[in-house]
DNA sequence: ATCATTTGACCGCT
DNA sequence: AGCGGTCAAATGAT
């Protein structure tokens, strides 16, 4: 596998930092933005090699599972806080996320001035008339359920111009903790070989889960065997996206490849992860040359922003 | 029996 | 009027 190319991926472009410019595209003086992208991909990527590396080492029960966890949490951590410290610094314009932040706010006092209008006389609740514009964030992924929170599917539609059906899901503690988290899941058209999705999230989760830091690890305990029968899809055109076949053929042969290499080399004191570097050169190839773009833990910056924590 | 998913219906928005 | 988001009863799985 070692000249495996799944997916044609640009070379990694520099970005452009402070006062430098890119042709007719001109860089505004200390605008993080590029950079701060950048780190979100690359915490995207942390996430999901998390979440095929955690498994492979819980198929036997040591301390090393969970070092490993706190490690991924500790990289995770390092870059929330970069994020954090670039938006601080950046000049000009608004992040998005910010200017989401105030449209949720402004919105939410129309909601309570039309509260105040006494517009809620149909007997439908505030809740229910809240329709979501804003505060949303979109990616394409082809790990759609591997995110780092636990959802509940609440509904399913045939939506125009596509093929494929978009399915909704709501937080798993939206009832028990208030979580307000909801997301979408759409199947591209343009399908090749390798199955994409389109997730788009709506509100951010103020659930327990969330807010420990330390959320995915609910993703690695329903990503094990015995439990992806209960994991939260039962979609057909969606399920079947879990850690066994979620990528591609070659993927899945890592993953299971993992395993075994856990199970043989554990003893080794120079790889405490218990994984052949090979294989974890193999897997940081795959995962980095996806054409991957997750932005959740922009969100889950957004959350820890408005708790304070920046 | 309990819990999750499916699916038709309802309703707000454009 | 049609589309899309949500609800809730029905259904299925464990």
């Amino acid at each position: 596998m070692k000249n495996m190319s799944l997916f044609s991926y640009p070379p990694p472009q520099s970005s452009p930092c402070c006062g430098t410019t890119d042709g007719a595209k001109r860089i505004l003086p200390c605008d993080h933005r590029p950079a701060i992208e950048e780190i979100v991909k690359e915490q995207s990527l942390v996430t999901q090699l998390r979440a095929v590396v955690l498994p492979a080492l819980e198929t036997k029960a040591d301390e090393r599972a969970e070092l490993v966890a706190q490690l991924f949490g500790s990289i995770l951590d390092c870059s929330r806080k970069v994020i954090c410290a670039l938006k601080s610094h950046s000049a000009g314009e608004l992040p998005e996320a910010d200017i989401d932040i105030k449209r949720r706010v402004k919105r939410k006092n129309d909601d309570v001035e039309d509260k105040m209008k006494g517009e809620d006389a149909k007997g439908k609740t505030h809740e229910q008339k809240r329709r979501r514009h804003t505060n949303s964030k979109s990616h394409v992924t082809l790990v759609p359920h591997y995110d780092g929170h636990q959802w509940r599917k609440y509904g399913q539609k045939n939506i125009n111009n596509s093929n494929h059906q978009r399915s909704y899901y709501r937080c798993t503690y939206k009832h028990e903790q208030n979580c307000k988290a909801t997301k979408t899941v759409q199947q591209l058209d343009s399908a090749g070989e390798t199955m994409m999705y389109t997730v788009v999230y709506y509100g951010q989760h103020t659930c327990k889960s969330n807010t420990n830091h330390d959320s995915s690890l609910h993703v690695i305990e329903t990503s094990t065997p015995q439990s992806l029968s209960t994991t939260t899809c039962s979609d057909p055109g969606d399920y079947g996206q879990t850690l066994g076949n979620m990528h591609t053929p070659e993927l899945a042969g890592v993953c299971s490849d993992l395993g075994s290499h856990h199970t043989l080399e554990t003893d080794q004191d120079n790889n405490t992860l218990g994984l052949a570097y090979e294989d974890m050169h193999e897997l940081l190839d795959i995962f980095a040359c996806g054409p991957l773009d997750l932005e959740i833990w922009e969100n889950d910056a957004i959350v820890a922003g408005s708790a304070g924590l920046c």
